[in-house]
DNA sequence: ATAAATTTTTAGTCTTGTCTAAATTTATTT
DNA sequence: AAATAAATTTAGACAAGACTAAAAATTTAT
């Protein structure tokens, strides 16, 4: 078994690997995990040594197999648990990440299995991120990044790409919520905000920031 | 806040003091989490230091107010999961304890209330062992005789006043087993006998010898 | 009341995961 | 292609919590 340390890096690691697809470096690592760059460097060594990430000085890493079955495991957990939070707890979504971050080191494949089914199976978290089934299979989500809209074309809010509680708190007060329907207006090339329509009423400006972490899917 | 390790200690203590009304020494605590005596000295000097318990070099440890209210804060979370992990995920009451002694760490106040009311406010865990509430209060555990329950009322199995193999074969192949859900439904005043309710599913009727001899708990 | 046994504490070491400061490697400029 | 900047690694230290072996205090037994 993996220790709780061991378990947050590898999860830094696919996060910022885009579902390992790249590679990752130290510092970015340090910078998700808040620590600094010899930490990481002392735990990526352990790491390799236990087979779970390929690592070669001064290269960057990435996933093994393992590391990213392991790294999986403990993103299904920490999305079930907010599930849970939200639809059963009664949590609000923006309430919740930092508590399933506790959670998700919780060890019992039986628990985990049961919760799911406890939670009817959901294939996505109240962020609008799939649920890796049980064997880890993670579904697509057909989303794309609001910034990503070009000509005047519409979507609708799916999920986020920034979990951080002063985020989801911005998205809360201008009510750019989960389901919420926004159509293209006007981008300003100057600097990448852009005008949209929400739910076809009020209008507002945002930046390419926000943009970019706000996800939508085609409606 | 306190390290997972020094909730450990404090729980520990809480036990073996039998809710803090005796001194509890070194060795026993060492027993109970199975660590060294030196080891437990060591964790001593420190809670001593926080002013959770009261402690005198080779004259044992008591908890002060501090450290009692600490330990009832963890009992509290253990005893709440372990009603979630039998009501709600349907464990068995005797595969509950090892997840959670994991839940029981997981801090979040809120969580913690919203979790307690999701379950209905329950006073008893599922080993018949009180749940303290918000303020720390703890009711008496509630234990009696099956013989004694009167108008129809319910409870469940949490202990045997009879040890031997003939009584304790009898239960376990008519499955009155530790953890079972009785109900009464009549009580024939001709011999004393009753007819139960098992698990709001089978029915059966037992003499008062039997009855006299299985303990049970609110629920 | 003193010796023997038991319990507890101290001293010193180890592991995990962190840090700072310095050294080294890689990347970017000019 | 140097020179500078940025990123990464190494070296050495520290805190938490555990352990072993030895010393000290307390209890029990003679």
């Amino acid at each position: 078994m993996n220790t709780h340390t061991e378990e947050n890096y590898l999860k830094a690691i696919y996060k910022l690997s885009d579902q390992g697809s790249t590679v990752v470096n130290t510092n970015s690592v340090a910078g998700q995990l808040h620590t600094k760059a010899s930490s990481v460097t002392d735990m990526l060594k352990k790491l390799s040594e236990k087979k779970l990430i390929n690592y070669e000085k001064y290269q960057g890493v990435t996933l093994t197999k393992a590391g990213d079955k392991v790294a999986l495991k403990i993103i299904r957990k920490h999305r079930l648990w907010e599930v849970f939070l939200v639809d059963q707890l009664k949590f609000k979504w923006d309430e919740v990440h930092d508590i399933a971050e506790q959670l998700e080191h919780v060890v019992s494949p039986e628990m985990v299995n049961r919760l799911d089914k406890f939670l009817d199976f959901p294939k996505f978290d109240p962020h609008g991120d799939p649920i890796p089934d049980k064997k880890g299979v993670v579904s697509n989500r057909m989303e794309f990044s609001l910034a990503d809209l070009n000509s005047v074309d519409k979507g609708m809010i799916v999920g986020v790409n920034d979990s951080s509680p002063e985020f989801l708190q911005y998205l809360e007060q201008k009510q750019l919520i989960l389901g919420t329907r926004v159509r293209l207006l006007e981008k300003f090339t100057y600097d990448n905000s852009m005008a949209i329509e929400m739910n076809g009423k009020s209008e507002m400006t945002i930046s390419n920031k926000v943009a970019r972490n706000i996800n939508i899917s085609k409606v």
